[in-house]
RNA sequence: GGCCCCUUGGUCAAGAGGUUAAGACGCGACCCUCUCAAGGUCGAAUCAUGGGUUCGAUUCCCGUAGGGGUCACCA
């Protein structure tokens, strides 16, 4: 008893000989940081966390989704931390890019860092490298308590260790007996530290790999796992915390209810609920998400960084994917009813959804970009020309300033080329998804763009010679000088169509289809090949929305003198 | 390799001890049609494997295989 009451005394020595400038104790942070009790029962306090690194990965945007969803839902919170304890890895300008990159998708949280120089709440500083006063705090406190201790050992020590653990097939790892430092007598640990000797902290593990413990992931129901027995570093060199340590002391003050994270973390939980443990503290509800994995081969592995465009965030945004078809298809692999509900709720959206953790699937779903794009077409779809403009606007002014000049140079016009087939009409046309594929559908409305297109790539009626063979040049020629006679500004589309036939049947085309399927040798063409020429001469592409709308919207003299010039290229 | 997670069509997946095993994307065919897109109709395609339990298992249990993740003073 009385060596108890000695080997506690000289734990309080040497955490005050480490930590001399703490005064603070946890106990002052339990009342500097209190618990959220004007949140009401039920509410989940979540967290987006991520790492300054200038990246943001696509599996943190659908987490994003989940910590929102979780917080509107139950009226709780939704913050973002910054975890940036490795300054090697710290890029310049990461925050501002990262809290952009939600607000595309609308998923900025509502409190903690919410933009370059701005931190928004009572539970802050938000960002780790601030916060170190408080690690420091929550260390000293191990180290009275016995549960931290400094090792001395260089990384060339460390891995020394490990070398012969696994030559031996022991466990790798610094814990019981090849934890060196852990086995020194306090004695000693004073003195090494009095005399200046560098270290780092440790944790003092009481596991063992040989127990298990198991916990509720809120996703995946009960999990088994080895009782953690690693003594785990908590502050670095650096004087930083660890990720570990840091995830502890933050989330316990901060208040977090909810940890969301991607399945990745899942190994390292025993760690975590070890040090919630040793700091008295309740630990999270753990939810850990599947990954989004990629084909690679005949396998599937995580989407990489390095290897994989698709794995940032930056990519979706860059490319002009519409936020909401993003989100969309990412709730389609969060939420296994999420589908069902969309397709009896059209009108709605996902923030209507109820989402439910125990619906979340927990195998890594393949990154599907067709049912993506076909998700963003639909919500394309869903716009007016008006905003599909507005959109078009937003992304060309960052991503393709000619583009974004021209469509400018007169608004009106920009807005019913977008409008075309979408407002006012029956059928929506469904062929765009992302804003960068515009301006290559849209080209032939501009002639500045389309001129400069005429003289890259050429004239292309000429290709119909080789589909059709009873199609000339002399027909094509004759085709076109007859239409130029023919055609009547004032048309509407049924008179324009009657006109179309008109000029089709005197040149020898047969104006119906079923007529001409039945009998096409007696005829040098179709009405959908008199169409096809009018259409190249005055678009130069073979598929495009209905002919008439668009020479209504590029109008009489664009379209005269688009079919002469192209009558002079045959 | 240790530990952990996962396994229904090509992909995302619903599903229950007995079902004709939903739906969506993609694919194919046809219809519509001035081309394309869209839309409509139809179609091909799935319970990894072995052993139990059971009258009956794709569903429950155990093993196997396969895939994935993780084993830092990175997060």
């Amino acid at each position: 008893m009385e060596m108890d009451k000695e080997y506690e005394r000289k734990c309080y020595e040497l955490a005050y000989l480490i930590f001399p400038d703490v005064d603070e104790t946890v106990d002052d942070l339990e009342v500097k940081y209190p618990e959220r009790n004007e949140l009401k029962v039920g509410a989940i306090v979540t967290r987006i966390a991520p790492s300054p690194t200038g990246f943001m990965h696509t599996g943190s945007l659908y987490q994003a989704m989940v910590h929102k969803k979780l917080a509107t839902q139950t009226d709780g919170v939704y913050f973002l931390r910054v975890e940036d304890t490795d300054q090697k890895r710290e890029v310049a300008g990461s925050i501002k890019m990262y809290t952009d990159e939600l607000k595309y998708f609308d998923l900025l949280a509502t409190e903690g860092v919410l933009g370059e120089d701005k931190q928004v709440g009572s539970y802050g500083p938000y960002i780790q490298s601030q916060r170190k006063d408080i690690y420091r705090v929550c260390a000293k406190h191990l180290i009275e308590k016995g549960l931290a201790y400094p090792c001395f050992c260089t990384p060339e020590m460390i891995d020394k260790t490990r070398q012969m653990q696994e030559a031996n097939k022991i466990v790798p790892g610094y814990y019981g007996v090849y934890a060196k430092c852990r086995n020194i007598s306090i004695d000693e640990s004073i003195e090494r530290v009095k005399n200046g000797e560098k270290f780092i902290i440790r944790f003092r593990s009481n596991g063992s790999h040989l127990r298990k413990i198991s916990f509720v992931d809120g996703a995946r129901g009960k999990i088994e796992m080895a009782e953690n027995d690693q003594d785990v570093v908590i502050i670095k060199s650096d004087g930083l915390p660890t990720y570990h340590f840091a995830h502890v002391c933050d989330d316990h003050f901060m208040r977090t209810t909810h940890v969301v994270r991607g399945e990745e973390w899942l190994p390292s939980t025993p760690i975590h609920l070890d040090l919630f443990n040793a700091m008295g503290f309740t630990p999270p509800v753990y939810v850990h998400t599947p990954l989004i994995m990629i084909k690679d081969g005949n396998s599937k592995r995580k989407l990489s960084k390095r290897k994989d465009k698709e794995s940032a965030v930056s990519f979706f945004i860059k490319a002009g994917y519409p936020a909401e078809g993003v989100c969309e298809y990412l709730m389609t692999i969060l939420n296994s009813d999420y589908e069902m509900w969309k397709s009896k709720n059209k009108e709605k959206n996902y923030m209507d959804f109820e989402f439910k953790l125990n619906k979340m699937s927990s195998a890594g779903s393949l990154l599907d970009m067709p049912k993506l794009n076909d998700l963003c077409k639909e919500e394309v779809a869903k716009m007016s020309g008006k905003e599909v403009l507005d959109k078009v606007l937003v992304w060309s002014k960052q991503y393709s300033q000619d583009f974004y000049d021209i469509l400018n140079k007169d608004l009106e016009y920009s807005q019913k080329v977008f409008g075309l087939e979408r407002d006012n009409a029956t059928k929506i046309r469904k062929d765009i998804y992302k804003w960068e594929d515009v301006e290559e559908t849209f080209k032939y409305f501009f002639d500045e763009i389309y001129n400069k297109e005429l003289e890259e790539k050429g004239y292309i009626i000429d290709s119909i010679l080789e589909e059709k063979p009873t199609i000339t040049k002399e027909v094509i020629k004759k085709s076109l000088e007859e239409y130029i006679k023919a055609y009547n500004e004032n048309d509407n589309k049924d008179e324009w169509f009657a006109r179309m036939k008109e000029v089709a049947q005197s040149l020898g085309f047969c104006t119906n289809m079923k007529e001409y399927k039945a009998n096409p040798e007696n005829y040098i063409g179709s009405i959908a090949d008199f169409s096809s020429i009018v259409r190249m001469a005055i678009t130069n592409r073979k598929n495009t929305p209905d002919i008439y709308s668009i020479m209504q919207l590029l109008g009489k003299d664009k379209v005269i003198n688009r079919l002469n010039t192209t009558l002079s290229k045959v």
